[in-house]
DNA sequence: GTGAAAGCGCTAACAC
DNA sequence: GTGTTAGCGCTTTCAC
């Protein structure tokens, strides 16, 4: 259907190696072969059929990834890390949503590994069945885990402080003056979410303050999840002064239950959110968040694919990258407070 | 290195033709060879290579997305609208970033192509030069082009009433008193953002009101542009009334303008924005927007794609989907005026 | 229904 | 430096 090797070798008059040898840019080939294959596939519009390559080389310079859902704008900025990194060796990003749900997660895998691209990327909703990645990783295709990190598994991952990162937000919070902060969580068997869970509570604890079970509240991978939960935390009878919401779309449902309710921010209710968003500073007030380094997750993943995809056999890497409080308005901290 | 039909033939007993049959579920195989194929597969641990199979049979089942940038709300439901749609046919999205360069996008378009993609869908940058984009459909590959129209091609496109919508949102100004409106372009060149600008000079002509030059400003295709165009008519001598964005991310950069100067909105100025964003609703004021049905226009791509993949050789298609006026309070209209 | 054999477009030995 | 010859893993005749 389109045009192969062999006809620019017969338009070119030298024999299908030799063709393929200075279009694929390896092997000798004389300047003078060279240039009239060049030439003629220039003029003929020839274009390299990379599975054909794949096929016998082994490569598809393709990297799959696999996401929870790209309409996030946390993995919407994962992707554009990963596909800015890998592109610069020619690599491609085959991409697959989740939904957040293992089953869809292991047929996405499939879908990949059968496309045979040469390495996977995953935010992986797993917590204990992790087959569908142990035999991706066992058929020799690098296999990076990111944002969920899975301490007891031999994989790479690229997440970052959770823990701290979330200790340090509820800290601020109780340097304000804060002590009943509710925290919507994301879905606790996520890893990430529960380590999040985990740095509120060693912020009270380093403060000696009691945690009361009702301000913890579950939320979900959705806004909307994150409205219900910001709304049953609200509508307490002794509800939180503060909210602490543990990823970026439960920080919109926070926000979008709050306002539903008219109270003011931070005056009636103080919002940290984990992951910065778009807007974030430029709505009133600006909200106070942990940033996220979301593009070098991205970055990270691709960087290290690219290593072991070059040969490193290394032991598992643990890549963890540091968050940011950035301390804006919706905490009711004084500039002077802003250290 | 990964195991193949001949592994799986020679372990149930058959010949590596009727392995084939029976996992790939074409021809005859009699109902016991069958279940021993696939038990040894399944045993056996066997991934099939989609790559050999498409090397052959000529589909990959995988389709190519040439987007300006996934980072942008707008792009990342096209990719979640197409993505679900082909996915049900067991297509996977191959993504590249174009950055909204034509030099970047026929670069993505020939990887993506290289790479066998049984069709591409394609948000160009492109106005004139579109040459890759016919070499690619001039190859039998179905093409795409969404949310920018190209009249006088001969691609299949999927669009908004671009005209229509960007017309009713300035009416819309215009109804509330406003005749000083500053309107913030996207790239002119591409061919939404003209459309939307004729759109705003239309609105204008119905209501006969004339048009001041200075208060067209072009923006470009980030945030930043967005907030420096608006900025530049914030600060006129004698500034607009409102402001109609013609993107998203105008509209996040106008936003950022209107803050950094303290202006309030309605009251100081209005707002009205080209495209739905997250967090519109919820934040204060609740901004006024032109919503496109984002996950449809990625929907009815993928739809089309489909459709053409299957056979139909119908003329191009012009599918142009209708946006709605989201009316909420960055215009100062009452309740009572909100039709 | 099943097997043998050819071939998709390419890379990679291996001779010359 | 160049051509010949094998495959990569699969689909697809074509006999049987």
């Amino acid at each position: 259907m389109s045009l192969t090797i062999t006809d620019i070798a017969a338009a070119a008059g030298v024999s299908q190696a030799t063709a393929a040898r200075a279009l694929g840019g390896y092997g000798s080939v004389s300047e003078k072969s060279r240039e009239q294959v060049l030439t003629a596939a220039r003029r003929l519009g020839y274009h390299r059929n990379e599975l054909a390559a794949a096929l016998v080389a082994g490569s598809t310079h393709t990297v799959g990834l696999v996401v929870g859902d790209i309409e996030n704008p946390f993995f919407a900025s994962v992707v554009r890390g990963l596909a800015d990194a890998v592109e610069v060796e020619g690599h491609t990003v085959l991409l697959a949503n989740s939904d957040e749900d293992v089953v869809r997660e292991a047929h996405a895998v499939d879908a990949l590994r059968s496309r045979q691209v040469d390495g996977l990327v995953v935010a992986t909703a797993a917590t204990d069945e992790l087959e569908h990645l142990t035999t991706a990783a066992a058929s020799g295709r690098p296999v990076i885990l990111i944002d969920r990190p899975m301490p007891d598994s031999a994989f790479d991952t690229v997440t970052v402080g959770n823990e701290r990162g979330a200790a340090g937000a509820v800290a601020h919070l109780i340097g304000l003056g804060h002590s009943r902060i509710g925290i919507v969580t994301d879905d606790p068997a996520i890893a990430s979410s529960a380590e999040r869970l985990l740095g509120y509570r060693r912020a009270h604890r380093e403060a000696g303050i009691g945690i009361d079970p009702g301000l913890i509240v579950e939320g979900g991978p959705g806004q909307e999840d994150g409205r219900r939960a910001a709304g049953a935390l609200l509508d307490l009878d002794d509800p939180p002064t503060a909210l602490f919401t543990s990823s970026n779309l439960a920080t919109y449902g926070a926000l979008s239950a709050i306002r539903a309710r008219g109270l003011r921010i931070p005056e009636q209710v103080a919002l940290v959110g984990f992951d910065d968003f778009p807007l974030a500073d430029v709505i009133l007030p600006p909200i106070t968040v942990v940033s996220q380094p979301v593009d070098e997750i991205g970055r990270e993943a691709g960087l290290l694919l690219l290593r072991r995809l070059g040969g490193d056999e290394g032991p598992p890497q643990r890549i963890e990258l540091e968050t940011t409080l950035m301390i804006r308005s919706s905490c009711g901290a004084k500039e002077a407070e802003r250290a």
